[in-house]
DNA sequence: ACTATTTTACCGCTTTAGCAGTAAAAAATC
DNA sequence: GATTTTTTACTGCTAAAGCGGTAAAATAGT
């Protein structure tokens, strides 16, 4: 499970390499810019939405997992 | 970047998979049964630690992925 | 078929996420 | 080192997320 300091370290870490400062992030990103703020600060209850949009600004995807979804994988590679 | 409903329908498989009632499964994960109902229906806007909650119980991972992150990712394999 | 459980869908309430504005500290640019 | 930009950190405001309660519809279990 991402730690909210972990994304907090992501998107800072791909905004510097994008070059945006947090307003410009924010602003292209159709957020206020206290969220860029708070989200690099590792605030915990930041909404999904939101978060998204940061995202997929920064091109950067979630991606879900669990031992379920690798067993449905697993079974299809497996041709069964 | 996951969609809504794609969160929606990997969260019913895995509550269905555990035989979890909405409710069970929104008093295990210490959020209110509401919020299940509004994230199984596609809701936008759930707080990131409230779906973190219920993530968590199900045993679901968030990972971030980017071209970015796979570039390094390559780098340090090819032990440059 | 009957019963119990679950799901869908509303309600009013409280808390707070997100917003823009502002300003001082910090960092970058010249 | 002076100037510009960025970052940090407040503010008050508005919209809505999350909450429990309730009830009817849908489904499951006997």
């Amino acid at each position: 499970m991402i730690q909210s300091q972990e994304l907090a370290d992501v998107i800072r870490m791909h905004r510097k390499a994008a070059k945006l400062s947090r307003d410009k992030l924010a602003e292209m990103s159709g957020v206020g810019k206290t969220v860029i703020y708070d989200i690099e600060k590792g605030k915990e209850t930041i909404q999904l939405d939101t978060l998204r949009k940061v995202l997929s600004v920064l091109n950067i995807k979630i991606e879900l997992t669990s031992p379920l979804m690798d067993n449905l994988q697993n079974m299809e590679n497996e041709k069964g």
